[in-house]
DNA sequence: AAATCGATGCTCT
DNA sequence: GAGCATCGATTTT
C-alpha cells in the first residue's frame, strides 16, 4: 500500500507564499549595494484586501556624512529625518514641495538611505490609477500606465504611500509596506548608472557622483541618461568581440 | 525635446 | 523666513 499523499493546509500554503517577503539581512548592507539589490524587487502595498505591486525600476543613494545632498549631511539628525539613522529597512517618507511625498528604504551605515524614484506597475494598475486621478488637481485627467509609478512621487501617490501612513514601518515585519522577490522576473538586465536628479543646488562635485540606478531599457524609469546607457552597451557589445 | 515656472505647505533655523 | 531628493503646464528650440 503506497504512503498516503501529505495533506497540504491551506494557511500553510499562503505562508510559503508569503515567505517571499525580504528580510533584515536583505537590508543589511552599504547604500550603494542596496540600491541596486532593489531593482527587479516587487513593491508591495496592501490596501484592504488588494497587494498593489509594482516592480523597481529606479533607485537613488543617499549615503549620509559626506554626501551634501542627504537629508543626514553631516551627521544632521533631526526629529524629520529620524528614519534615515533606523535599523535597515525602515521607511522614510517624507513630505516635500509642501504637497509630494518621496519614499526611502535606509540601508546599513549611520543615516544612509535608498529613494525609490521609478516603479513598473504590475497588479491593480486600475486602484493605482484611481488614487492617481484622486490626487490630480484636473479631476478629468488621464494618465497612461507609464505616469503611474515614473517618479519617486508619482509612485507615492500610485501606491498611496504618505508619511502619515507609512514612515517608520519596519519593511521586514509590516503587514502594509514590503518588498519581495520577484520570481517570474529574469534578473540578467542591465544597470544603468547615473547621477542624481533634482538635486543641483548642492553643487556640482556631489549632484555629479553616480549614485542613481536604473534597468536599461525598462519603459517605466523616470528620466533616462543616453550618454551612460551608451557607454554601458559599448562596453558590453565589446566582450563580444 | 528641452527649458522655464508656478503651485503649495511643511520643516528647520 | 528660506528652502525644498517634484509635478504638470506652458513656452521655447
Amino acid at each position: 500500500m503506497p504512503p498516503p499523499k501529505k495533506k497540504v493546509k491551506l494557511e500553510d500554503e499562503s505562508e510559503s507564499v508569503s515567505s517571499t517577503k525580504l528580510k533584515f539581512d536583505f537590508y543589511n548592507v552599504p547604500c550603494y549595494n542596496l540600491a541596486n539589490f532593489l531593482l527587479g524587487k516587487l513593491l508591495v502595498r496592501r490596501i484592504g484586501n488588494d497587494l498593489l505591486k509594482g516592480r523597481i525600476v529606479e533607485t537613488e543613494c543617499y549615503l549620509g556624512g559626506e554626501d551634501k545632498a542627504s537629508h543626514s549631511y553631516g551627521g544632521r539628525r533631526t526629529i524629520g529625518n529620524e528614519p534615515m539613522y533606523m535599523p535597515p529597512g525602515t521607511a522614510y517618507v517624507y513630505m516635500t514641495y509642501g504637497m509630494y511625498h518621496c519614499f526611502n528604504i535606509s540601508s546599513a551605515g549611520p543615516g544612509a538611505a535608498v529613494l525609490l524614484r521609478a516603479i513598473q506597475p504590475l497588479e491593480h494598475i486600475d486602484q493605482m490609477m484611481e488614487f492617481r486621478e484622486i490626487n490630480c488637481k484636473n479631476r478629468s485627467k488621464k494618465f497612461k500606465v507609464e505616469e503611474l509609478g515614473n517618479g519617486p512621487s508619482k509612485l507615492c501617490i500610485s501606491m498611496s504611500i504618505d508619511n502619515k501612513t507609512c514612515n517608520k514601518l519596519d519593511l521586514c515585519t509590516s503587514s502594509v509596506l514590503w518588498i519581495e522577490e520577484d520570481v517570474d522576473y529574469s534578473n540578467d538586465f542591465e544597470i544603468v548608472v547615473s547621477s542624481r536628479i533634482g538635486i543641483d543646488s548642492v553643487g556640482e562635485e556631489w549632484a555629479k557622483k553616480p549614485l542613481r540606478f536604473y534597468i536599461l531599457g525598462n519603459n517605466y524609469v523616470s528620466k533616462r541618461d543616453k550618454q551612460a546607457e551608451g557607454k554601458l552597451i559599448e562596453a558590453s557589445s565589446s566582450l563580444c568581440t
